[in-house]
DNA sequence: GTTAGCATGTAAGGAGTTACATGATTTT
DNA sequence: AAAATCATGTAACTCCTTACATGCTAAC
């Protein structure tokens, strides 16, 4: 049951997992690696990283302040204790509704290496099946209300369409390259975009 | 200065100035017409009306229960104020940074038709500055963390930017749109990318 | 000597969600 | 008789941002 909040956790402690890291540079990976869009800010992550410390998924220890580039005032580096890789994983074994709402599922996807191929593709069938009832969603209302006298409004509604389109088919050979890694010769999922976009 | 707090206002006053509405009905265009992928609540609409009320931009009257399809129960009707028609304007003057933020430029697209080409264009301008800018930033990063083993992480980088990159070409094409709209056989803006940065 | 980037934190507040509370009317 | 849809509202809570507070080192 991953609440909204657990987002910023689970990124966090999937970059440590990958590796230590202080602070100011874990920020700096959750903009740049997650692709987010706002960059989080201090006020959410030092919180954040102080109630994980507290529950023991995290420790931190001090580093010399090394004299390399950039100045470096002293560092507090955390790293991810037992306790926090099992929250890790389950956390990433969670394949319900929640796993692809819109905030979520962005962070899942970047740690897919760490789930197995049944749990991705159970959460990208997910993922593209909510995205297809907005798409009908809106589609129904697009006919329902009539009211198409402005341009714009329609430019706005019929550009949105045409992005949840997209990602639709995104998932869809995304979806395909999984089945096709499962199976190198799968006579089932060979229909052209079989792995196109793998890599 | 239209604060992120602002957004919802300009919808309302936006949808208002169409027609008089209640508040069940001004959910479901908010939700479809501005294509918000997360539907708006009611512990967020009917705070945000009261509030609205308060400030002389709404008035409201009660309608009486025509017998027509659907259960219908008393309902307040919501109309514009000539105060929330002149909120409206001073909304729709901020051609600002403000206004090409992400959460509240989709609202102010929409409801294009009420102001001019020159805030329209530069509107238009600064959004797509505004992604240009995020498109660097990321690429940069690309570059600079050479971490690219996860394939994962890297498709997801490759999807965003590619997301961001179409809908830089979308502004685009609004922009030249507009500038053609404008002056039928435009002699000045011509030249190719002229002034596609100015800000 | 001042600006820019590195680095860590706290306090106050904003914007919205969820869950709760109520109740009418129409369709199944 | 139950379920669905219409319709309005409140209270508690969550997550996040902004603004503030501090101070180091490197480059200009």
């Amino acid at each position: 049951m991953a609440r909204r909040g657990e987002t910023l956790e689970l990124a966090v402690l999937g970059l440590l997992h990958e590796s230590p890291m202080h602070g100011y540079e874990l920020r700096k990976q959750v903009n740049g690696v997650l692709g987010w869009s706002r960059l989080l800010s201090y006020g959410s992550l030092y919180p954040a990283l102080k109630k994980m410390l507290r529950a023991g998924w995290i420790a931190e220890h001090v580093a010399a302040p090394e004299p390399g580039a950039g100045g470096r005032r002293q560092r507090i580096v955390y790293e991810l204790t037992p306790a926090g890789d099992a929250e890790f994983q389950r956390l990433m074994a969670d394949v319900g509704p929640s796993a692809w709402e819109d905030d979520t599922f962005d962070v899942r996807f970047a740690f897919f290496s760490r789930t197995d191929m049944e749990a991705r593709l159970r959460i990208l069938e997910g993922r593209r099946s909510r995205l297809q009832e907005r798409l009908e969603r809106v589609q129904r209302q697009l006919e329902r209300t009539q009211r198409q006298v402005d341009r714009y409004a329609t430019e706005l509604q019929r550009h949105g369409v045409e992005s949840v389109e997209r990602e639709v088919r995104w998932l869809s050979e995304l979806i395909n390259a999984e089945r096709g890694d499962g199976r190198p010769t799968g006579p089932g999922a060979a229909s052209g975009s079989q792995d196109v976009q793998h890599q």
